[in-house]
DNA sequence: AAACCGCTGTCACATATTGCTTCCAGCATG
DNA sequence: CATGCTGGAAGCAATATGTGACAGCGGTTT
């Protein structure tokens, strides 16, 4: 499987390439942002799949931006490592009761740094808490990633899942296929727009034998509609 | 349910005393040793259900003993949780390839060690409590470690058996091989993902020919699902 | 001791599936 | 009717998974 990808979100120069060069020895992908607007960006780009937080930083704190992650229901599920300055601070802050995953005191070693990444990264499911979505005998249940339609298993490959799961749970509503890829292939990735056709096509023809292909509505000029309404 | 019994291995004064405080406020019975001799002799006598085991101690190492419990057939389904002087020795230690249940590293919270030890000891239960799981006819007795498919025995090897258990007791849902590893491996080995998918083979071939093989599902670019439904 | 056995983890290779691009005909829209 | 847009099919390269073989290891039997 591909490497995971791991943002750091450190306004100090010197710690965040120490942090990139352990990182990658470590086998991760990384991403770095010195504050927080760009690391808002660099989230919605690159779909990290953990974030080192240091709490300590100009503007925005690593405090509040951890919750305001842990509270958007797009990023609830993103584990978030915090890096704080000395070991006694830990406590403060989880008297703070922020949703992180867990935490690292400067200094530390990058074994251990390497360690918690992967025993948080372990701990997190694969398609992040339990959920289950279902629009008129359709479900999508994220627990077991399996799709069915009136019982019936729908089989899915994995973009098509990703897709259709986007598309029911942003319902009756219009989408380019910039945006599509946006938020299903992820803005980092380039892919011609055309691609989204294909794949649509390949989840109306999963969901035809179910007579469920009528929900996935063309809108000419624009984009894609999910709607229950045919 | 009675309270269960923890057996604190450590050979600093104030830990000890700090960690049977700690045990007993969580409602635990406690004894404890300070080096690996009296902790054999407080093993035959009191038959702890969980054994709390500093790493790093003079004569016998934690390690070492830890190993000799997982090796011999009377404790090896003992629940062993090492505590370890920091995180960065996890990896370490994972690389020892002893069978651990878990780990914490000093300095933990108390609620952290709490939880961890109901976690295992919630993992541990076959021992005790007879178990039955059954789904559709092929049936996981725990308290004998066979299964049997529509009556007939199915001929299972050690780590197919607790795969198996593994996936019936947790079916319809999705497990990455990492996770899969730590559940029916255990968090302290380290072995290839890849050989998730060979012992998943095995099992397979192993319920072929009662024509259960088709549960196991692969979920195609994140891992395995056991599921009633084809 | 030696030979044997069952079980494991790992590899290398075969196979299957997927992601993406490209092309073209048909259709909606002005 | 001309144009731009979309559905559909085909093909190729990249990945992920299935599968058989093998060597090491303990334990048991001869």
């Amino acid at each position: 499987m591909q490497n995971k990808k791991i943002l750091v979100v450190e306004d100090e120069a010197s710690i965040r390439d120490m942090l990139r060069f352990a990182l990658e020895r470590g086998d991760f992908r990384v991403s770095v942002a010195q504050d927080v607007p760009s690391a808002r960006l660099r989230i919605a780009e690159e779909r990290p799949d953990l974030i080192l937080l240091d709490w300590m930083m100009p503007g925005v704190s690593g405090v509040e931006y951890a919750r305001e992650l842990k509270s958007a229901a797009q990023t609830k599920d993103l584990p978030v490592i915090m890096v704080t300055a000395r070991a006694e601070e830990e406590d403060k802050i989880r008297g703070l009761n922020i949703g992180c995953d867990d935490y690292v005191s400067k200094p530390f070693s990058f074994p251990e740094l390497i360690a918690r990444i992967n025993a948080v990264m372990r701990r997190s499911m694969p398609g992040g808490e339990e959920e289950r979505l279902a629009v008129a005998g359709l479900q999508v249940d994220a627990a077991s990633q399996r799709v069915t339609a009136k019982g019936e298993p729908v089989k899915l490959g994995p973009t098509e899942y990703r897709l259709l799961h986007f598309f029911i749970s942003h319902p009756e509503r219009l989408y380019t296929r910039d945006q599509v890829l946006d938020r299903v292939w992820g803005r980092s990735v380039y892919v011609e727009e055309r691609t989204v056709d294909v794949h649509i096509r390949r989840l109306r023809k999963a969901l035809e034998p179910h007579g469920y292909d009528g929900m996935i509505q063309t809108v000419r000029g624009t984009g894609y509609r999910f709607s229950e309404q045919v």
